[in-house]
DNA sequence: CCTATATATGCTCAATTCGAGCATTAATTA
DNA sequence: TAATTAATGCTCGAATTGAGCATATATAGG
């Protein structure tokens, strides 16, 4: 067996914190080191922390003040590229791989933190072209397609470029298919491949490589640039929300414990980022036992008062039991 | 920031090299350190290795001769209790943190693998419990259910017992559910609380914590053990492979090019663990566009000829698209 | 050649779910 | 009192699903 050269990785924990204000879906930003926004960060000490998620709650408490609720392990990131400058992080001489362990966490409103620079953002600030609430986004009609088509042109045989395009039709719901919700962080890799993101310049200049063959204003415009991965670990932790809310209901994690179902619904559009049917919305809700009727009502600005509902008791502890019935979104870009 | 006692850290790869035999679902195992079976196992050199993926596949090519296709990201397992022996790998010293990405592997077949103990092992012999093809397993109803229960009666308080009551029910489908396949890792987590497996009898004895309450004799007879916490990974892959073939048609990374349908459906049969509707499985697959006929078909060692098909074109490159309609499985153990 | 047997394949039918929209109810405001 | 707004109830056709019957095409044995 190889001797490890492994004393020279680090362990970090990120968190994808993500809570539902009104119609905006939450993320926790700090103020990453290079001055971009980017998510919670802490080292990993095993010598203090039993596991991942002790290790995770501990100091996000301790910088945020705030409380995890339900966590979940995303993914592991350890590409090369990840390599701290030595100021960033004491004990990690330059050149040291960093690889990060990065959780989702959901919290049931977006309380208010404590800490440098912490704040909540709707996360399609970062990610412009996935809110469809109002229709396909300008952004995505007008300058994204065109440009990723224009990449494809760009390819290098033909058998490259029809493979490009093939992605594009799937990943961007062009295809019969048409747009998956959940599929947020193949068309961030995409776009990053494309150099349609800030990123994906940054990275190639650091790197010593020759810069896309795209617009850099156009990468500049497509959403809020984040330090390090940390845009794609959100892209992960988005399309893990919103596929999971279609297996599992998370949806009550992110709620306060009693809801309208107009409010119920409108917390489920901001995550999957499209408008639903209100009344089939809320026949699913209901005879899926979901949700159960207290004997509230709330007065609205106008119009008949809403019943007041809270989750069913029978979606017990664990959270378990079956997700909502989501809807495909028929429409294409 | 905190100084990081992070060169404590190691960092290392498992795969979950999964692979259909006929009826078979086999997984590909090595005879660990301590003897028991375990999956694959290599350490990550961030010096020779730009991503997880190349590290992955470069030793496993190297121990087993097995060129990987298709691989995905598990779960990063860094839990105390993985400390690693001196002996075990050079360059931890005794109580380095050892934290283990976890990958799973699928290849067209299993093909004959080179190198120390590796063998082809049906992933059943671990989790004889899963296999409901031929009914409920004798197993889960002759003793598992009943030890789980008496696990539950055991509670300190009435609260936990109910906890532990519900716990079981939706994860053995107990409750209106049914079975849920891929809930393969809750079930052994499930089983290793409640001392029914002999990990948790070993591992409880290492941490010097007094043995599990319930029967030795009892978790021995529930599958092979294996060493570490692979068994806890292959139960993830397991899962992951379960859940997955609903949404992904993966089942065409496992097939040979052409197949019969009832090859096709054997296959989904072994991962999923219960036997399908022939007619209905037939008109899914043809229907939703994933098979196309080829002119050829098969002789069978009796009966009607069978049509030989393969996997659609339109599945294109990166195997998107939606994946197979499994049904659920209503009966209860 | 004929029959029993085994498997593949085609087809039907009822139950359920899903998508869409119309209709009614209950509040506020002008 | 009428207009407006939002909540809630209900219907209807289309599509999907679960189950089973029926037919087709082989082999083996007489």
């Amino acid at each position: 067996m190889t001797t490890l050269a492994s004393a020279s990785v680090l362990v970090g924990l990120n968190a994808a914190i993500a809570a539902i204000d009104g119609d905006a879906p939450k993320i926790l930003c700090v103020k990453g080191p290079d001055g971009h926004p980017g998510l919670p960060y802490g080292p990993f000490d095993p010598a203090r922390h039993r596991t991942f998620e002790i290790g995770l709650r501990d100091w996000v408490e301790r910088q945020t003040r705030l409380k995890l609720g339900f966590i979940e392990q995303l993914y592991t990131f350890g590409d090369k590229g990840r390599e701290s400058p030595a100021a960033l992080i004491e004990g990690g001489g330059v050149g040291t791989r960093i690889v990060s362990v990065g959780y989702l966490a959901l919290a049931a409103e977006p309380a208010n933190v404590e800490g440098d620079g912490a704040q909540w953002r709707s996360w399609y600030d970062f990610f412009p072209w996935e809110d469809w609430r109002s229709g396909v986004p300008a952004l995505l009609s007008n300058t994204i397609m065109s440009a990723l088509r224009a990449w494809a042109e760009r390819a290098e045989d033909e058998n490259m470029r029809r493979t490009r395009e093939e992605r594009i039709g799937v990943t961007f719901g062009v295809s019969d298919l048409g747009w998956e919700e959940e599929r947020t962080l193949d068309r961030y890799e995409l776009m990053y491949e494309a150099g349609l993101v800030e990123e994906a310049w940054r990275d190639r200049a650091a790197a010593g490589l020759p810069a896309p063959r795209s617009d850099p204003g156009v990468a500049r415009r497509n959403g809020t640039s984040m330090g390090s991965d940390h845009r794609r670990m959100l892209a992960t932790a988005i399309g893990r929300v919103r596929g999971k809310l279609k297996y599992r209901p998370i949806i009550f994690d992110l709620t306060t414990p009693t809801f309208t179902l107009l409010s119920l619904q409108q917390a489920v559009e901001a995550i999957v980022g499209f408008e639903l049917h209100k009344q089939n919305f809320r026949r699913s809700v209901e005879r899926g036992g979901f949700v159960e009727k207290t004997e509230l009502s709330v007065q609205q600005p106008s119009g008949r008062p809403a019943a007041v509902f809270k989750a069913a008791d029978e979606l017990g502890q664990d959270r378990t039991a079956k997700g909502l019935t989501i809807p495909r979104l028929r429409q294409s870009p």
